[in-house]
DNA sequence: TGAATACAGTTGAAGAGTCAACTAAATAAA
DNA sequence: TTTATTTAGTTGACTCTTCAACTGTATTCA
């Protein structure tokens, strides 16, 4: 749009994170195509903790990702469909499913990890390091004034 | 270690983006609910721009919203099953639609007001007003960073 | 004028978000 | 030891997002 004061004129925090959100997911996609990759980037939020648990049980996913056990239950599925994951029925506790990455998931991690550079680059283009530190800490604050009372 | 490091930085961004924006939308439903209202965030702001102009194209909506025209379409069709909008053909330009509030539409607007108020204060308690700007900037930085090629 | 192009909007399919209601298994309590 | 409660995960209904492919309608320019 044309200048900033113009575009922050209209735009109040619920709108700016939208737009953000959406701006990143899509671009995380776009250069994940481009090196011929096919993920979306809550399939990489979710591919992370399983890589660096070696498993995870769905809840652990939920807590990790703070995303909603719906929602791992059904990114798990797609990631299974994409022969990415398997699930294994914990021996000890029937009810838990460990989720477990297979080679090519294994394989996918390490591709995705360029790109994710790539797209962090772009996001963070021109912003000074403090300016991101707030930022962050902003949306931690945010994080704690929300969560359930 | 630098890949490390930066991976790190991504997968927090990411993530805290991504939990700030659910975790604002399900706290501004939950809010209009109390208060006996039933309208989304994403309804609400496309709500906003048909407010402020008047009337307003899809196209419009879409550039204002930072949406999709598609996703436009899919919510001017919610809007328009709550009675909240009407659809209203160009006469000059027929592609286009001119999407109007109705009286419910208008009275629904004003009754969301003082809930979005209180949204708002939930949000940002107890975050200096100095850093709720830098966070803006930032945002918007990022919007910027990212728009078009 | 006529053909190519650009633009506004819709539709379909798939992924992801919510909530509520539901299995099934483990744990706590009576 | 039954019974009750908590916990892990799934399913259903609905909303939102994205992409690609599709109508129509305007516009451009050859």
């Amino acid at each position: 749009m044309e200048n900033k004061d113009s575009l922050q004129f209209h735009m109040n925090m619920g709108k700016l994170i939208s737009s953000v959100h959406n701006m990143i997911t899509r671009r995380f996609v776009q250069n994940t195509h481009e090196a011929g990759l096919d993920i979306s980037l809550d399939q990489w939020m979710v591919l992370g903790p399983i890589h660096y648990h070696g498993d995870a049980s769905q809840k652990l996913l939920s807590d990790f990702c703070f995303k909603d056990k719906t929602s791992i239950t059904r990114i798990v599925n797609t990631l299974e469909k994409k022969n990415l994951v398997v699930r294994v029925s914990d021996q000890l506790d029937h009810r838990v499913n460990r989720v477990i990455l297979t080679t090519a998931g294994k394989q996918l991690f390490n591709d995705v990890l360029p790109i994710m550079d790539k797209t962090k680059k772009e996001v963070s283009r021109d912003i000074a390091e403090s300016d991101i530190e707030t930022f962050k800490d902003v949306l931690t604050k945010i994080i704690s004034n929300l969560e359930n009372e």
